[in-house]
DNA sequence: GCTTTTTTGTGTCCTTGTCAACAATAAATC
DNA sequence: GATTTATTGTTGACAAGGACACAAAAAAGC
């Protein structure tokens, strides 16, 4: 295996066992709500005026299942929407307090995968950091451009922009 | 944000899009058989004696979700299964010709996933590449402490070892 | 202004994967 | 060697998300 590929395959490990490992602890301590609807919260709080087209380009989902994400956060108080008086069709959305008192746990959550993997990144080097900001930078350029060439809409079904 | 944040965040995007964008190529070209079925033949056709269990480790995914997975490649007649003679719990799984012939057009579209991304990666000097290997291979480790720890089989449901 | 095109959000059907319970076999314990 | 425990694979009910079609509103073109 060349070291491109040994990076990509070590890169997919880290991540699946960080994904598992993260979902776990979350389900064990938020029980009841699962990753993405946590993740859901966790943008709409960051992002103002956030709404289904812009989560699901940020999630690289589709908006009819942000539609659905959304509208079961709705039923279960966690988030509201609202809209803007100057346009009848964009809405928007915002935590609740409930929401919020979701969202605070998933920061203390945070927080404690931090302090988890501390000791690896305690090994980094300043210098060890940039070549990696520099890889992951230009690779996600690289990767944009790419998507816009293919001139597809990310957030609806593969048929639409064929 | 601080570096470490900035690179997990960057990672996630890069993750996100490539895997968009493989999955996109790979529905276009492989009409009929979505990631999910291709990932596991690569698995199977690459790990010889592969069964459920070990797919669903490697996958991290629920062994109930790959012996549905399995049994829809059996039916499509892209892998077949196997026994052995002095074990009649385990079945094991093989490719037939029929699944060797999507496992080539899949190495042909690896291929070109690694010339479309060759720009970036002609960049990345010898150190560049073994910071990173340096930093994969110490989170990998670390992740494995940390899933092992919590003494949970990642092939089953959430709660069978609580 | 009126028509056409694009954007935005939703609903229905279908696929994929999890959860939980289960049977069959193997391994461990006594 | 018999009994208990663990492993392996399967199934059915359910949930999450994608594919596709659609209506309503906004934006673009004329």
């Amino acid at each position: 295996m060349n070291k491109e590929e040994q990076v990509m395959t070590e890169l997919w490990e880290l991540f699946n066992k960080k994904m598992w490992l993260d979902g776990y602890k979350l389900k064990n301590r938020l029980k009841g709500y699962n990753p993405s609807e946590v993740h859901c919260i966790e943008f709409i709080e960051e992002n103002e005026d956030s709404n289904v087209t812009k989560l699901a380009e940020s999630f690289y989902m589709t908006r009819s299942a942000i539609s659905k994400l959304t509208k079961k956060l709705i039923e279960k108080g966690l988030i509201e929407s609202y809209q803007k008086p100057e346009n009848k069709k964009e809405i928007y959305f915002k935590l609740t307090k409930q929401g919020h008192g979701v969202y605070e746990v998933h920061e203390e959550l945070h927080k404690e995968y931090q302090e988890r993997d501390k000791a690896v990144f305690e090994q980094i080097t300043e210098e060890q950091y940039n070549s990696m900001l520099c890889f992951t930078e230009k690779f996600n350029k690289h990767l944009d451009s790419e998507i816009k060439k293919l001139d597809v809409d990310v957030t609806s079904g593969w048929r639409d922009n064929l």
